[in-house]
DNA sequence: TGTACATCAGTGAACGCGCGTTCACTGATGTAC
DNA sequence: TGTACATCAGTGAACGCGCGTTCACTGATGTAC
């Protein structure tokens, strides 16, 4: 990109064998154990090629997991944009808005598995990596909050409180439906209905705090 | 205790090496890693004994930490049981209970270290058994929570749904508490205030709840 | 376009190490008479 | 109380195995002129 890809063909193998050792290991996090107990070995038997040749890419295996890390949080920013961008004012926006989420945790259940598995498991710099991150999440969330008008009053300190409030329940819930086989439709459902009732109830209870006037 | 115990001293050891083993795997968890990293030789090493002593009380590893979950859901139950039996109805009674949980967190730390690691990292035997253990936890508060006058007209679902949005919140609360370092006395104050505020507005959201009446 | 050279990605042998588990053992403790 | 025996908990040597990492190598790809 920078100072390469001069001529013709190029990058045929590029790169190739770095991203089949990050998805092999995102598979055996997957279907197997949490990434810290991987070993190198498993990791490039997978990938198909030799150990030594892991080298050529990372140093070592917590290398390769901080850029797994990398790679699911610019997934999760994603997801937080569109869910920001999809949302509609009024009755169902926060059906919507839920809605838009799981799909997202759906369609990015290795990268979820790998984060939730590692935000305890994990080293201290993978935990704190993932912690920071959540926090981050719930600043933005208060900000948002922040904008309508019958929230626009409350402290910064009230409003961060909410904001973690609903990152705490939609991460439990967040674990909750990964811990669900992926083909089982049904339970994924009645994860997600009981995701919206709890947010609303959460919702009526922000209306009512420091008896603020009541919305609908 | 059934059949031995008959003449003099006795039990000088017994069971002493096994008592040792378990400690050795907690302090092991509380200090470095999940259990299901831990290796054997390492346990067997800090209890004091050569490796092979290890299956004179185990058969293996993940005997041992079936164990000390059996362990920790013991003292989970008794903390569940006090809270209960010490909350004074009125004011301050969402306040007390959420002192005498946190203070139980803090005085079983390695117990609750132990569970929050193997919640996501451990094998599909110990997750299932912790999330059976939470579920039952959110049952046994829904069934408290329908004891209360003003929340008897609300059918179970919506009861089960209360609780398992407190139990959700008050989960992803010990976790932070648990990150915390064990001396952080100004740390761990502002997680207990921030849980006693999320908790307040979450009942503040029951007693609107299909718009039934408010009590104070 | 052709040639000579440098860079790069993957190879395969080898190393020392900690692992789980086996086995035959030893000595202490408990039991029977 | 004394002796003979059984049970039990911990020992230490040994095994085969997968691990992370090193090294010198090979052949393909890219670059300079």
């Amino acid at each position: 990109m920078t100072k390469e890809t001069s001529s013709k063909t190029r990058k045929p193998k590029r790169g190739q064998t770095r991203e089949a050792l990050m998805a092999a290991a995102l598979d055996l996090v997957v279907k197997k154990a949490p990434f810290s107990s991987l070993s190198l070995r498993e990791v490039t038997k997978r990938a198909g090629v030799v150990p030594t040749a892991f080298y050529r890419h990372f140093p070592d295996m917590s290398a390769l997991g901080l850029t797994l890390l990398d790679e699911s949080f610019r997934t999760l920013r994603q997801m937080m944009r569109q869910v920001r961008q999809d949302q509609v004012p009024g009755e169902n926006m926060l059906r919507g808005s839920v809605e838009t989420y799981f799909n997202y945790v759906r369609e990015n259940r290795a990268h979820f598995l790998f984060v939730a598995k590692e935000l305890f498991g994990g080293t201290p710099t993978m935990r704190n990596a993932i912690r920071r991150e959540i926090r981050m999440f719930t600043n933005e969330l208060a900000m948002d909050m922040a904008r309508f008008p019958f929230l626009n009053h409350f402290s910064s300190e009230d409003l961060q409180m909410m904001a973690a409030l609903v990152v705490n329940n939609v991460t439990a819930l967040t674990q909750e439906m990964l811990e669900l086989e992926e083909n089982d439709e049904f339970g994924q459902q009645q994860v997600l209905v009981a995701a919206e009732k709890q947010l609303r109830l959460v919702f009526l209870g922000v209306t009512q705090w420091k008896s603020s006037p009541v919305t609908t």
